[in-house]
Formats: structure tokens, C-alpha cells, sequence
DNA sequence: GCTCCTATTGCGTCATATGCAACGGCTATT
DNA sequence: AATAGCCGTTGCATATGACGCAATAGGAGC
């Protein structure tokens, strides 16, 4: 709708990736040099971008300190915080919070595994919707008719041998983790690392994020990964809680109404 | 330069701080409701912002994912990581990576404390410099005649009984830092907080970033946040072999050449 | 069922964002 | 040291596209 405006929020996503300079920008978004340099000009004002030397431009204070007011400000972002700032405490491990919206699963937080092999992942990135456990979680709460049209629609890369290629198989195994109360992603996305993720609830019971941990596979096998279950849903119940949800109901049937 | 950017960047601001709908946009940031409807619509397609519901707007996934890239593509921050985890894993206190860019000090990198009183502060936030621990230990690296400006420029704004409110007593105490080596924000920047810093060095001795010590006063007393100068100073200077730093050279007296 | 509030759209106007081309500072090159 | 080439920067003329206004539509609340 507003061009310039489109072409800054361009020029953000080129930057994002490392300085450039004003040819390189203008070639990318496809406008000219002095358009770029006017453009940069106003982001710059406002911290947005800054200049890393004379020639090349790379993105501001501004931005950091934006995304972390709005991390902020997202209630289930902060609730969930100690309950998972434990959770990582006590296993060691990479522990992420997801949140569903608009079709996406997006990483809203995360805590580093204390070992050296470690998942690559970043709060604001999206996550695969077939193959990870916290997008299993996420769907496997969402109304029937909008699951079965989202699994559908989706476009199943094959990541590793283990990847779920095919909307009927997918749609099974949400069924399977919205009755037992947790998912698994068992090397699925990628070889080296398999995921539990549990659901966090909210006062009506809705589900308003997923909790995970990631373990490489050479620090634990499928039943070590499977030991870590209780100790999960402790934490994803412990966040919920603080998120209001009442009902302590823990008979590893969670399958109530998801709104 | 760009005025239709520059609101829609001043509508990003707005947001900041929780959703709002389109009048109370349209009042803050001084345009007709249309106008910022417009905009909306550009950063929304670009998924800068996204409805909260349906008459409200908060900030998108893009923005997280931005910065986040940004953050990653610095490369002090992932060269001091290790150092400051295993610090902050140490201590249970505070640790904060801060620099200094375009006569500002920025937080760049933070690690929780253990403890339950927190220090607030947050990524990408600007750092007082008058009455912070980072803030001196980056000033006081900076050429004489630049700090000097700096510190004349200053307004010394009084947030404690203990902060420094001139600049000849500031030149001071930026004078001892650089000779000792390491920066003390004794209370006064907060009440309740006192904080170490000490310089993170590059390959050729300059200055990056300062790594920094935050801990509530109940929890240590002066002598008790003393105690803990070697700890962060070997955070520090592991932090700068990771950064190519040479000399090892750690007499308590590292007033070598800054750039 | 009615009212009020807020989002949305069509439209006419003109501010403003744009591309172009020329300038100038800097670097690198021989 | 002189020159060539690169890249950032500026002035200008143009028309695009962003703007405010006012009318419409769509809900929510009473």
C-alpha cells in the first residue's frame, strides 16, 4: 500500500543478513541509489539502521530494543519464564517457547542448552509446521476443520528419514499427541535432534504456547528423551498455572475442549 | 526525509509498549486514522505488526526474527557468549554485554540472574553513562579529547545519593577505571544494585564491548561484589582471547593503548 | 431495534517520493 | 604523484502516490 514504507521494511530484511552499501541495497529492492540513501537517511533518524563504517549501512539500536519491549509485553512470554528458566536449570537442555498465530509457529523464547552441541534456532524464526514438536503441540489444539485444512495445505519437505511427508499420517499423529498430552519430534526435522514439547494452558483451558526441550540424540536415546517427559509437563503445568489455567487434572489425558 | 517511513516508524514505537487500535495510534502520532490504517496495512503484509484482535494492532514475528538476525550477525556477542554463560552459571548474578556505538551505550547481550531481585534492564536498551559500570569502562577507553567532550556534555541527572554529578569528578573516576582496569557502579545508578565492569579487548587491544557483574546489594555487600573482580575479569579476558586479543598481560594495570 | 463507536473506502488534491544526471570525495592503482 | 574509477551525495523536475476529508459499513453494547 505505501511504497516507501515497503521499500524501508525491504531494505530492514536485507540488512539483516550483514552491512551493505548503497549499491549492493539498491540492485536487491530494485530502486535507485539516491531512493536507498533517502530512505536510509529516515530509518537512521530514528536508530533503526546505523552506519557500521563510511559505506555500509547495518541495522540499529532501535530495532533491538523494539523487539524486546514487545518480547516484553507478551503475557505468556513472561509467566512461562520461570517454569522454563528451571526447566533448563534442572535438564541442561535447550528449552523454547512457541506461540501459533496466523498459520505460523514462531519461537517467543529460548534458553540455551548448557552443553556444546547445540540446536540452531532464534527467538522471532518461524518453525517448520510437519516436523518439529512444538508446531504438533500448537495444531494438535486447534478446531478440526481448521487442523485438517492447515495439514493439508502444507508442503511436507522431507528433512531426514524420519519426517512425516503426507497430511493423512500427520493428521493421525496430531491425534495422538492431543490424547496424550505432549508430542515428540523424533529426529524429524533434524538427524541429530529429537524434541518433547507439552502444551501451556490459559484460564479457559485454550492452549496459548508450547514448551519444549531439544536434546541431541548423542546425549540421550529415544527412552532418556522419554525419561524427560514428567519432568516437561511439570514445567509446561507450573506455566500454566501461572497462565490461570485451574483444572490440576494430570491423568495423561489432557483431551478437553481447546477452544 | 521520508515522511510517510518516518510515521510508520513512529507507529512501530507506539506499539512498543502494547497493542493499540487505530484512533489511539492516530492521536499519538499526530496523522489522520486513514493514514495510519494505511501504513498498518504495509507493515502488516511485511508481518512487522499483526491484529492482536480485531481493533487491535501489536508488533509482528518479523521484528523478533529481525533482530534476533541482527544480534547474530554481531560478532563480539557470539565471541563472549561462552565466557558470559559460564560467568553468569558461576556467580548466579546478573551479566550483561554492553557497547558503545554513535556516543551511545547499548546493552547487547544479557544473562539472567539466579536470584529472584532482578535487575531491569533489557537488549538494546540505551545504558545511562554517567552512573553505570559498562558505560565507564567504554568511555573510558575512548581517546582523550572525545571523552572529555562526552563527559562535558553530559547531565548528570542525580538517580541515587551515590551518583556522580559533575563532569571533573567523572573524568576522575573514568581516569581510575582505566588504570585499575575494571569499573564499579556503586549504587548509583540504583539504590539497590551495585555492578562490576571490565573491558572485552579485540586483536589489537581496542575496546568492544564491557562485560558486566550486576548484584543486589542485600546479596553482597561492597566487599562481597569486590570479591568478585577476579571472576569477571577472567570472564573478560577469555571473552578477549575469543576475540583476538594477544596479551595476556594481567597485572591490575591495563592501561595500554586503546585506539 | 437502535445508537454509538471504530474500521474501511472513494475521491480529489498536492505534497513528496522518485529517478536522473551531475558533482565530489576517497581509494586504489600504476 | 597523478589519474581513473567507484560510490556516496545533492539539485531538480516530474508525476506518482500518500494524504486528509467525509461518507459508508460493520459491530458491539444498550
Amino acid at each position: 500500500m505505501s511504497q516507501s514504507l515497503d521499500r524501508a521494511l525491504a531494505l530492514l530484511d536485507e540488512l539483516a543478513d550483514g552491512p551493505k552499501n548503497l549499491d549492493q541495497l539498491a540492485v536487491r529492492v530494485g530502486v535507485h541509489k539516491s531512493t536507498v540513501l533517502r530512505l536510509l537517511r529516515t530509518l537512521e533518524a530514528r536508530r533503526f539502521v546505523q552506519r557500521a563504517d563510511a559505506r555500509h549501512y547495518r541495522l540499529g539500536p532501535s530495532l533491538f530494543d523494539l523487539a524486546f519491549r514487545a518480547l516484553d509485553e507478551r503475557d505468556v512470554r513472561r509467566a512461562v519464564e520461570p517454569a522454563a528458566r528451571e526447566l533448563n536449570a534442572a535438564t541442561g537442555h535447550t528449552v523454547h517457547l512457541a506461540s501459533y498465530e496466523d498459520g505460523e509457529v514462531i519461537y517467543i523464547d529460548k534458553y540455551e542448552s548448557r552443553h556444546n552441541v547445540r540446536m540452531y534456532s532464534r527467538i522471532g524464526r518461524r518453525a517448520p509446521l510437519h516436523c518439529t514438536a512444538v508446531a504438533k503441540v500448537l495444531l494438535a489444539a486447534l478446531p478440526d476443520e481448521e487442523r485438517r485444512r492447515i495439514a493439508e495445505g502444507l508442503d511436507y519437505h522431507r528433512f531426514t528419514a524420519a519426517t512425516i511427508t503426507g497430511a493423512p499420517a500427520f493428521l493421525t499423529e496430531l491425534a495422538t499427541v492431543r490424547s496424550r498430552g505432549f508430542a515428540v519430534d523424533d529426529t524429524e526435522h533434524e538427524d541429530f535432534i529429537h524434541c518433547l514439547a507439552a502444551p501451556v494452558r490459559g484460564a479457559r483451558g485454550e492452549v496459548l504456547a508450547a514448551l519444549s526441550l531439544s536434546v541431541p540424540v548423542v546425549l540421550l536415546d529415544r527412552d532418556g528423551l522419554l525419561a524427560l517427559v514428567p519432568a516437561l509437563r511439570a514445567a509446561a503445568d507450573r506455566a500454566s498455572a501461572e497462565c490461570g489455567y485451574q483444572n490440576g487434572n494430570q491423568d495423561g489425558c489432557q483431551d478437553k475442549e481447546t477452544q
